[in-house]
DNA sequence: AGTACCACCTGACGGC
DNA sequence: TGCCGTCAGGTGGTAC
């Protein structure tokens, strides 16, 4: 989306800018940095999104929980929420929205640097079995915070965490050290099949299979799977949904 | 290292 | 109808 958009021109002025999503970055700086430069490429790295600016670093965009990117051809109304707004030469612009300002906005010279400051572990999506089986075992806690911990893996948040538990029949309480290899090599396996999937469908929950948790994630729902109810308890603060019936602790 | 809590933010929703 | 409390989510901070 981003390339598409960048495909029309370099930026031609930031037309808005909410502060109160700006990291590290000053207002001028973010400014100064956008104003002109042409999209090179982007990245990824769990669930922050690095967008090239020629000579200028990286823009660094995170969605906390209700953000996203609109492409608007020339004309069309500025979105509801938006927070940042750029305009290409060629008169279309790119809006950051975002309902619940959870998001980020900011600025890095380099993309490991970045990485290393946040203390972000490996890219879910992306980490080998070796890179995922190391960043977890050893650990203390329960499946479902690690997972969720950007500092153990990047990329997984809250309701997908619930679901790669799900998947796994693994009860998100169960401790890490429950586990063997071959459990996290499996729990590798699921992770990246539901992260591939949700990315595939664009995290669109009513798109994603029936058969997943997702699709009924609500307290007293039939499990889909089997004739379970789907109970909610705190799992590290966070609400968390599981079937008790398939999904077993060890 | 892990856990628990708070704050940020705003719309949706349930109760009365 | 409308007020009020609660919840959802990701991150980052503090305290234990």
């Amino acid at each position: 989306m981003v390339e598409a958009a960048a495909l029309h021109g370099p930026i031609s002025s930031v037309d808005e800018l909410d502060h109160g999503l700006l990291g590290h970055a000053s207002p001028p700086e973010v400014r100064d940095a956008l104003r002109g430069a042409s999209v090179e490429e982007t990245a990824r790295h769990g669930k922050y999104l690095f967008v090239r600016l020629d000579g200028r670093g990286w823009l660094v965009l995170h969605f906390g929980m209700t953000g996203g990117l609109v492409h608007l051809e020339a004309d069309h109304p500025r979105p509801e929420y938006t927070r940042l707004l750029l305009a290409m030469d060629d008169g279309d612009r790119v809006a950051f929205t975002d309902v619940r300002k959870l998001g980020r906005i900011d600025l890095t010279d380099d993309i490991g640097s970045f990485v290393e400051r946040r203390r972000l572990g490996p890219d879910a999506l992306d980490a080998d079995e070796t890179t995922f089986v190391d960043a977890l075992s050893g650990r203390r806690g329960s499946v479902k915070p690690a997972l969720m911990n950007q500092r153990i893996l990047a990329g997984v948040g809250n309701i997908y965490a619930d679901e790669i538990c799900f998947q796994s029949r693994l009860d998100p309480r169960t401790r890490i050290q429950r586990l063997d290899r071959r459990d996290l090599r499996s729990l590798r396996r699921v992770t990246q099949r539901v992260l591939g999937i949700a990315i595939e469908r664009k995290a669109n929950l009513h798109r994603l299979p029936r058969t997943w948790l997702l699709a009924r994630r609500d307290a007293g729902e039939a499990c889909p799977r089997r004739d379970g109810r789907i109970l909610r308890v705190k799992v590290g603060g966070r609400s968390t949904y599981l079937c008790p019936s398939c999904q077993v602790p060890r």
